[in-house]
DNA sequence: GTCTATAAGATGATAGAC
DNA sequence: GTCTATCATCTTATAGAC
């Protein structure tokens, strides 16, 4: 689909949408899916409503476009940390980054953590990216959790799949609680809690 | 107000108001605070959406006290537990329970991690009610961190509040990726890890 | 205390001009 | 691709009869 520009190798760039999906992505990691409207989005984008639905039929595509953009980001940077040489401590370090940047925001949590809790409410093409979101999240940080155990830098008991769920529910709840404390400093706290139990 | 029945001692006990918010907080857990309307509780109550409003004037009203009575159960709740000779582990499990009685209905979470995750889209009454539902627990569980680690038989690195902050976070965010993944089990397997970092 | 009726505004969505 | 105008519906909330 329009497919002028010399860039014929990726079709699929629309400046518009993109910011569309910028800022949409914004409002919901602060609001919630329910909390937000295309009013809301128009306004910040500095378009009309339906200039909106013109990119976004519904908003149940939006959200689903939305979330196929955000895992394909997060799919891109967990195989970028998975390439580099670091070892267990680092990656996880890296892993742990863009969870960081979030809570220093101090207004956002983590976008899937927040359409979770909405899960009921949610169309079921959203439902089922958000749990593949959190799928991903788990498989990759067992992987990791295992590795490290292997090369003994890790330690911890049980198997890696449980104590991977630990820690993403750990990260996922953490943004939401330390948010409402408004307490940034709170996620760090967590972070470090965390590291002790792996063996520091 | 409306003390017309003979229990002198509690005027304040509107049976349909308490119906209403046993609805509403059931709607809350699993929809969201935006997720639901009058329209939806009068519909599960059993009468009009006008009748909701003469007992709650406003959605914010209706929040407020919903987490009004949450909090004062929970803290009745939490005093029961202390009140018990219990040791640590079985206070621990006892707080536990409500949690796990969540996991087990499938498709409700915490109904302050659910309202915490849709923060800034709260009035700021109801924003205050999550912050002290969240540092009510992290306060308790500390308490009971500190004391078990005294008495030898909790063991946990750095300090108290860091621990429970990790403990509670988890908790909360278990609930919700848990149902997301529509897999209770889940929220076991993170229980028994919690507690095999605690010292098993 | 519950009802019907209704207001007033927001919301997701569409039609059609430019 | 963006706009104005409009629609049907939902939402919170109020007025007033029973």
């Amino acid at each position: 689909m329009q497919a002028k520009t010399g860039k014929l190798i990726k079709p699929h760039s629309d400046a518009t949408a993109d910011l569309i999906l910028d800022v949409a992505q914004e409002l919901l990691q602060t609001r919630g899916y329910n909390g937000i409207s295309y009013q809301d989005i128009a306004e910040q984008v500095g378009i009309r409503k339906a200039s909106i639905h013109h990119h976004f039929a519904t908003k149940a595509e939006l959200g689903v476009k939305l979330l196929c953009r955000y895992r394909r980001q997060w799919h891109a940077f967990l195989a970028g940390v998975d390439e580099s040489t670091a070892g267990p401590w680092e990656k996880f370090d890296q892993y742990l980054d863009p969870f960081r940047a979030t809570a220093r925001t101090g207004d956002r949590a983590c976008l899937c953590g927040i359409l979770g809790a909405e899960f009921a409410a949610l169309a079921p093409e959203l439902q089922q990216e958000v749990q593949g979101f959190f799928r991903d999240n788990e498989t990759w940080l067992a992987a990791l959790l295992s590795h490290g155990r292997r090369s003994r830098q890790f330690r911890f008991q049980g198997d890696a799949a449980s104590e991977a769920a630990v820690i993403f529910a750990c990260l996922e709840g953490s943004l939401i609680v330390a948010r409402a404390a408004r307490n940034p400093l709170q996620f760090d706290a967590v972070i470090v809690q965390l590291k002790g139990r792996l063996g520091r």
